[in-house]
DNA sequence: CGATTTATAGTCTTCCTGACCATTAAGGAG
DNA sequence: CTCCTTAATGGTCAGGAAGACTATAAATCG
């Protein structure tokens, strides 16, 4: 980082490549274009372009993002940056490097509108054959991610409608970890979680049809999630078995009496 | 990410910068260099330079790494990728892109070899001044970044030498967070976690003089640690407090008793 | 030697969570 | 209308993890 003009340098293609994500019916959907040209003509891949040269690659993304979805106002939308990958032949044509950015999205309208949203198509992320260059592990670390910051942030929220039940949010914890979690413990987590969400005074929508009707609420001021809602079993890093290990003296106290207590976390009023 | 040569791209020149943090004398401790020219004419700044047209980012950062601490091997060191920094005008002679890595050493060495080890001096974290472009912002960022990691991972062994003490293993953690934490609380912690780290059987060494010789560890096999071991207050993501939250139906629950006890986090007395 | 320092070994209590069971409120089938 | 099903909501209970200590062991220093 110094003496730029003794150095010669390559000049790099610097293009943005985005992760959309939503859920749909239960399943984790991707937003992917078809590439209608080579390489890899015909095969799905992530939406992107070029960082324009009075740009930075944030705006990039967002502007990526209005073109690809259709939306007229992407300014709400949960947009994060994911990493950069930058192996030299990950473009067979030219040294490219690419910024991928990770989205969420509420709802899941098809994209419609002008040139680049036409060829944009929410596909379920279970199933899907390769994509083009590297964004399959683009894709992949875009999951995980997501996945991961589910459990001690605010995140989920981002998937929801303006107004949801806690049944809706549960089940994006769901979709993205894709494991069922207990009900009555995921909402007595939740609400106990000050700033997580905040009840809609006398709403109640209807769930579908059958059931009874569940209590809305709306996305709150929280950020972070402490303490953190956890995977049971992680699945990027998995704990290398240890199987040999002397340690866990288990402490075997003596087990404490029924507890009367309610015990919330969030008061120290 | 299509038709590359039906649109017009600039050339961008690629970066990485590095954050390469060390413990030393339990203060924290980063590589930084100084700048023999404009702009930013003896300013400091993060160590870094041009991806080289056949390189990829993460390896420019090892290789980069390598040339300003001067060290031989840096193959085992953790080397991370944090995130990309592309705001346009944030070098003022031209538009550049820099990759963001963070890595991690175990002790401190001064750099010494040619060249550009020449100009890497280590210094405190704390009490650094404003850096040259946005390095502050980068280094910052690197910090929270490590600090966060700590938590869920096994990457505190990173900073420690192939043999260390379990004191040791805890001054990395207070260090980086800034808190000092229980000692016999961090040590059933640690040796609970199966693959942490792994006693070497018959060594000990006496701490630097005074008191008990500690026994040796290893670090183990695992990567991640489940449960996290969490930092009692959130430095990067703060809960918003949430003031008029008026959520959780309140557990009513008369206010549990005062917490007699000094709750802070420092051991009282 | 005793005092100090540091490592290590417990103890106890509180809080969080997973696994349940119970109740309420809707719709649908007969 | 009544019973059954479905889903939300409200609880209980036991076990585990973590915070807050207290106690003991093994070195060095004065």
């Amino acid at each position: 980082m110094e003496g730029y003009d003794k150095h010669a340098f390559e000049p790099f293609a610097v293009t943005v490549d985005l992760a959309v994500f939503t859920v749909r019916a239960g399943a984790l959907h991707v937003l992917l274009i078809e590439r209608g040209q080579e390489p890899y003509a015909g095969c799905r891949a992530l939406p992107g372009g070029f960082v324009l040269p009075e740009e930075s690659a944030e705006t990039a993304a967002r502007r990526e993002l209005a073109e690809e979805t259709g939306l007229s106002d992407v300014s709400g939308l949960h947009l994060e940056q994911l990493r950069t990958y930058s192996e030299p032949d990950r473009d067979p044509r030219m040294r490219v490097v690419s910024v991928a950015y990770a989205a969420l999205l509420p709802d899941a309208p098809e994209p419609r509108g002008g040139g680049d949203a036409a060829r944009a198509h929410w596909l379920p992320y279970d199933g899907l054959g390769p994509l083009a260059f590297d964004h399959d592990r683009i894709l992949a670390d875009a999951r995980e991610r997501i996945g991961a910051k589910l459990e001690y942030t605010c995140l989920a929220t981002a998937f929801c409608p303006p107004e949801f039940t806690l049944g809706e949010l549960q089940q994006v914890y769901e979709t993205v970890w894709g494991s069922p979690l207990d009900r009555p413990n995921f909402r007595r987590k939740v609400l106990a979680t000050p700033g997580f969400v905040e009840p809609v005074p006398g709403a109640a929508r209807l769930t579908g049809g059958r059931g009874k009707p569940a209590a809305l609420y709306r996305a709150g001021a929280a950020t972070g999630l402490h303490p953190p809602l956890l995977r049971s079993a992680p699945a990027s890093a998995p704990v290398p078995d240890a199987a040999t290990h002397s340690a866990s003296p288990s402490p075997s106290s003596s087990p404490s009496r029924s507890r009367s207590r309610s015990s919330s976390k969030g008061r120290s009023s």
